[in-house]
DNA sequence: GTACCTTTGAAGAGC
DNA sequence: GCTCTTCAAAGGTAC
């Protein structure tokens, strides 16, 4: 994890970033801060993804009747003995089942129960399911799912109508006997019905092969896309009824090898399974349209740069339940493509190639202060370090903001200006102080930060607004304070 | 039409 | 073991 120090006030927020200008009050530390994730160490981090990592390994031994997972991450998240995956479907012994976030979404299923019927209010809890159900711009209020079953296609991701037969072979007392109470759909028939019930025991790899039938379930993941991501809805196998053929190419690593000497072109264009979400990706997916909605940002990057920033600053508990979703995630795919792997996409034809200048204000910053050994977040390595320039004033008149300043930040603003005007809003304080820029007082310790530029550039203040170098939050702690009702905040088109 | 941007995390390759 | 690279999602942007 990148963040290894505790963060003091909000100035340690991290640099380079992001690219906008950040008005906040510095109020003390918050009580959120204090659980914040930013405050964890690197060994606490670290630790939740070893609680799922080794109750990972130690499923596939065996899955007890209670997950050992909810008993380590009890400490943490108690609300996992609640099953935040709350599925209106279940086993045929009558357990619940539960599936990772996307591939349940993926997959056809009906959104997870929700305790909170107001999805903008607060953040709803990740066991609260995806408010982009409701809430995806592109789909409006009643986002079908990505991956819609055909007429008559079951909806476990793994037990197709055939294995549900099969399934159904098997009365509860069987289920009981076997002790398996998994939250995976998948895992269920695989390791319990299949494994131990079957006249042979066929290892996971087989098992699409085998029941044929369970094809279009197969096909029916989210994992597998055809030409981009972006074109994944609809896309369809056009010799079959199913959206891709089933010979997949990991489903044998042999034709993959030899697929790598053909056009890379033709291998982009290749139907090929994705790699599971991690944590943050299943965050995003969750947040990014509330995200959009409260921001009025449709930029991705934007919107990314607020995700990450919300993502440090979520909670433990509620991260690891993102990464317990991974972890699920991870899982599934595992049981669904035995033979992928990400080296398999990793050689489909090289999708991009990232900039390798040196002016790259993201990855090369991390660079730099790997390189450098620098805080990430409170320190400027030499190439990113800031070119600090003075800002003769700071005028807001209430529909627009005027940041003049001398040369030498003129020469900073071209870079630095730039992408505040892009972001297209500029968080102000709210009335009481945004009305006079000036009679922001010490005392309110109202800041301004001018957010660090590719360049690394960021200014000092005048008229009572501190314009801090480096720090972060931009439009993300920006946004995360327009969650506060009591201080709504202003924002003004540059 | 397609790479890029931007984020974090996972995983593989290479040293 | 460490570092580096790529890829997952997303959609606007730039070429």
């Amino acid at each position: 994890m990148p963040h290894t120090h505790s963060r003091h006030g909000s100035s340690g927020d991290d640099l380079c970033s992001t690219d906008e200008v950040k008005i906040f009050k510095d109020e003390g530390d918050r009580e959120d801060e204090k659980i914040s994730s930013e405050n964890l160490l690197v060994e606490e981090k670290s630790s939740l993804i070893d609680l799922t990592e080794s109750e990972e390994k130690g499923q596939k031994i065996a899955r007890p009747d209670h997950s050992p997972v909810f008993n380590k991450l009890d400490t943490h998240a108690p609300s996992f003995n609640m099953g935040y995956l709350v599925s209106p479907y279940s086993y045929a012994n009558g357990t619940p089942s539960g599936l990772p976030v996307t591939m349940a979404n993926k997959i056809g299923l009906p959104p997870f129960f929700c305790h909170n019927a107001d999805p903008l209010s607060t953040p709803p809890p990740a066991h609260c399911g995806i408010p982009p159900y409701q809430l995806d711009p592109k789909m409006g209020l009643t986002r079908p799912a990505l991956y819609p079953f055909a007429g008559g296609q079951y909806p476990y991701p793994m037990l197709s109508s055939d294995m549900s037969q099969v399934a159904s072979w098997h009365t509860p007392s069987v289920y009981s006997a076997s002790s398996f109470r998994t939250p995976y759909p998948s895992s269920l028939p695989i390791n319990t019905t299949i494994a131990s019930d079957f006249p042979f025991r066929f290892s996971p790899s087989l098992l699409p092969s085998v029941h044929a039938t369970s094809h279009h379930v197969i096909n029916a993941h989210a994992a597998i896309v055809g030409v981009s991501s972006k074109q994944e809805c609809g896309v369809q196998d056009p010799t079959t009824n199913n959206r891709y053929p089933r010979n997949l190419e990991t489903k044998n690593p042999s034709n993959t090898q030899s697929n790598d000497s053909k056009d890379t072109s033709n291998d982009k264009k290749k139907p090929h399974i994705k790699k599971p979400l991690n944590a943050f990706m299943l965050y995003m997916k969750e947040m990014r349209a509330k995200v959009v909605a409260e921001c009025t940002l449709k930029e991705s990057a934007a919107i990314n740069q607020i995700l990450g920033r919300r993502w440090h600053a979520l909670g433990r508990e509620e991260q690891a339940k993102y990464y317990e979703l991974a972890r699920r995630e991870r899982q599934l795919h595992m049981q669904m493509y035995p033979d992928w792997s990400s080296r398999t996409n990793a050689s489909r034809g090289k999708k991009r190639k990232r900039k390798q200048d040196t002016n790259d204000g993201g990855n090369n910053m991390k660079k730099c202060r790997a390189r450098f050994g620098l805080d990430q977040q409170n320190q400027w390595c030499k190439p990113c370090s800031p070119n600090l320039g003075v800002i003769s004033s700071v005028s807001n008149n209430g529909s627009s903001i005027g940041i003049n300043s001398n040369a030498a930040v003129n020469s900073i603003g071209v870079g630095m200006l730039a992408p505040i005007v892009s972001g297209g809003t500029v968080m102000l304080p709210n009335s009481s102080s945004s009305s006079s820029s000036s009679s922001s007082t010490s005392s309110s310790h109202t800041h301004v930060q001018l957010m660090a530029t590719s360049n690394g550039n960021a200014v000092p203040s005048l008229n009572g607004i501190t314009v801090t170098a480096g720090g972060g939050g931009g439009a993300a702690s920006a946004c995360s304070q327009q969650l506060s009702p009591q201080a709504p905040p202003t924002y003004v088109n540059l």
